[in-house]
DNA sequence: CCTCGCGAGCTGTGATCGCAGGAGCGGCGA
DNA sequence: TCGCCGCTCCTGCGATCACAGCTCGCGAGG
């Protein structure tokens, strides 16, 4: 009984972006879509995707649906077990921490490029999405704050121009999401803590080291949640049950 | 009768590993084969992929071309001109300068990542795969200088163990590998100077400091060839009259 | 001789069909 | 009642066909 609640691909859609893809490739349409739901963890570990199954549920044929799964495996967001079985990557310990070096390697580094082709606007509109995020946390909805975040982000790291560096880094978010999605909602989105406000005042003050350090230990922090924790292998157990 | 002067992915290849790739699907072999392509520049730009066409001269059928194509695209390396023509990423100064420090940034930190893990035996593989490659250099052969040159950093990086990382980097080897044969081949190997060997003495002493130096270094060198020369103007002149 | 228009061919995209194989489950034997 | 075996459904993979659109070349008109 799928009743397609979610969204059909060319659904008319009043708020989606969906219908703004118009004129594009299905099988673009199906790729930012799942690319969606990856990133803002509507798709967490351990469920069986299929492309029938997804076919069906975008209203689609399956062959848009394998090109969107192929390239989101080309991205590392999800694995093609061999045969009758795709799904998201599993999450380890090591993956974990490789993830996190490569965020803290390459996100500083985007923030500061982008600082200085930042106007006073860019800045008031990440600032209106940073108080957008506040109400998610405060809301504990996980969904909205997760979605909240890529926002300020990848609004702030797409200002530098430097589509190579922000592709990886999607690359990145891609392969977490889902499993950060597992992690909030097992701990809930009241512990979060808004990291960003620091950035945004280095944003404002042009202070290249102090929006770098702030944009890092965003990310620590909110990674390093879980890593303090040992949930990693309650998570990992976790998500080899379901 | 297609002459199949190129070899075809599951011809009986004596030597070829496409044998060694039997069991495997058919669109992994074809995305291998391509991939190796275009990171040893076999593949320069401005040529025009299509789907039948690689399907007729690999041997199989355009549906794993597709798959190929569509993870390639998904990784940069080529991008679908909206319709009728798929090739591969043109190169701008600023698209090349934003690899170039991608590459700096990843790549010392996934040499030093490796730098534990390496035994003595690892080493002198790589000092073999040096050796080669000078001979490469001496002869002028553009294309074994390339492949010995992916042999050589990767064979350093697999060893670090984070699969991540690495995938980030072959991401952006792929990019910037037809680039480069291009331009190679424009210069010539000869001017090629063999910076992997201050590499290879500071894996030996184990010096992390040194080996994030050299690494850089190699990067720069290679690359700043075409910096210093204002070269991209041209190379990109060429790219689109080609 | 030059220019403009139109048609044919080739392109990527999408749909449908067939195939081999693995996983889950029901039935049968002990 | 429990364990094992066979079957059946469903999966991903590959092939083939159909369609819309872009490009390029050829021919007609000035």
């Amino acid at each position: 009984m799928r009743t397609a609640t979610a969204a059909q691909i060319h659904a008319d859609g009043p708020t989606a972006d969906g219908a703004r893809t118009e004129g594009a490739p299905l099988h673009a349409s199906v790729y930012e879509e799942l690319r969606r739901r990856l990133i803002t963890g509507k798709i967490t570990p351990g469920v069986g995707l299929s492309t029938r199954g997804l076919a069906l549920e975008l209203g689609v044929s399956q062959m848009p649906v394998r090109d969107a799964l192929s390239r989101l495996a080309a991205e590392g967001a999800v694995v093609i077990r061999s045969k009758r079985r795709i799904e998201v990557a599993p999450m380890t310990a090591d993956r974990f921490a490789d993830l996190l070096a490569c965020r803290l390697l390459l996100e500083p580094e985007a923030a500061v490029a982008a600082l200085p082709r930042l106007d006073a606007r860019a800045i008031r509109r990440l600032r209106a999405i940073d108080t957008e995020l506040d109400r998610a946390i405060e809301g504990g909805d996980v969904i909205a704050y997760m979605e909240c975040n890529f926002a300020f982000h990848f609004g702030l790291y797409r200002a530098n121009g430097r589509a190579t560096l922000n592709r990886l880094i999607e690359a990145l978010w891609l392969q977490f999401g889902p499993f950060m999605r597992t992690v909030y909602g097992y701990y809930g989105a009241a512990n979060l803590v808004d990291q960003h406000r620091l950035a945004l005042d280095a944003l404002e003050a042009g202070d290249a080291d102090a929006l770098r350090a702030a944009i890092a230990a965003d990310i620590a922090d909110g990674m390093g949640l879980i890593g303090r924790s040992r949930l990693e292998t309650r998570v990992e157990t976790r998500l080899d049950v379901s």
